[in-house]
DNA sequence: TACAAGCTGTACTAAACAGTACAGCTTTTG
DNA sequence: CAAAAGCTGTACTGTTTAGTACAGCTTGTA
């Protein structure tokens, strides 16, 4: 085997920084090239396809992170309350490092959406359908759980926008302790 | 005064669609030309700066929408509940028949997130003071009023982001019920 | 030490891009 | 009915775009 300078991942890495931090649409690759600090000729040979090869490889990696850190945790959870606890804590950290952006909502707007909508889509059902399933378990019937789960959701990917609106990640993490206190309270 | 086949206003809401449908930075002057029915010279005279133009007259014409028929009404509403229900209808109808897209939303993210930052700040800080004076009005203190008329606001934004990728708006709708159920409750 | 294989910069192409210039059209106003 | 003024299509410019081609570099392995 010959040099690895850089590895495939870390581009990946690299280019998770630079759509959150300029959106897909407008990154060139010019732009790209730049921030990323990615040479054209190493960004075609890792992505041959070109930006929707970077995209979906980006997304990829942050559904692999979700599934590994907050998804599979939630449906393994034997102590309800613990697990609600750890997925807010790790999504918080998550998107706080992150500048408050997720890639997979920057995805239902734009030219791409019907490109990736199956992973976008596959994003919030996993997540959705763990946490109802983590709050049944927890004592709800299947409809409040899966309501409950559902607007739980909603409201940490809105409280992002906002966030980001306000220029302030305080208005996040606030929203973030009453997903939490919130989802504590149902199953208590 | 010489005719006036097209009005600017109309343009604007043109705009406006071909802006939800593709997003801000995918709609190139030529796709905006074919979609939007508005020729490179009419849209150069109704909006000489190009394309910044074009979104800060969209934005605005949206915004006034929301403080005619959303935020003035909470402001003056004497009925908090009247009002309330007032409110999710109105909003619930505006993004159902806008292609669940809140144009405010799409603003925070991209390359022009910094042009339209006054803007977009001033819109979600507009709705949600507006709606938090109401609360408290219905009896709330101050710091929970606040928090819900957040919590409300960031709930619907997260609705419109996942039923765009669950590709089903009747997910949205539900949103919007458990959100009227939540405020009426408060202020009982 | 030499080969093999992965990696990378550079130069290039054709298409698409935003924006300009302007002649000419249409309709209201006097 | 004529003039004024707003509106519109077309042709154009220079720039930027995504993507290609490829020579050459670096490093692990034999």
């Amino acid at each position: 085997m010959p040099r690895t300078l850089l590895e495939r991942p870390d581009a990946v890495r690299a280019l998770a920084g630079v759509f959150r931090r300029r959106g897909f649409e407008s990154s060139s690759l010019s732009v790209i090239q730049q921030e990323a600090g990615i040479g054209r000729g190493s960004l075609y040979h890792f992505f041959p396809e070109g930006k929707t090869d970077m995209a979906r490889a980006v997304l990829d990696q942050v559904g692999d992170w979700f599934e590994d850190e907050v998804f599979a945790p939630l449906r393994s959870a034997t102590d309800a309350a613990e697990a609600v606890s750890a997925m807010t804590k790790a999504v918080a950290d998550y998107f706080v490092s992150r500048e408050n952006v997720c890639l997979f909502a920057a995805m239902t707007l734009g030219e791409e959406k019907e490109t990736f909508a199956g992973e976008v889509k596959a994003y919030f059902v996993d997540w959705v359908d763990a946490l109802a399933a983590l709050l049944q378990r927890g004592g709800l019937n299947a409809g409040d759980a899966h309501e409950n789960a559902l607007d739980v959701v909603a409201m940490i990917q809105g409280g992002l926008i906002i966030t980001r609106a306000y220029g302030d990640e305080s208005t996040f993490l606030g929203v973030m302790e009453r997903v939490e206190r919130r989802l504590l309270a149902h199953l208590s």
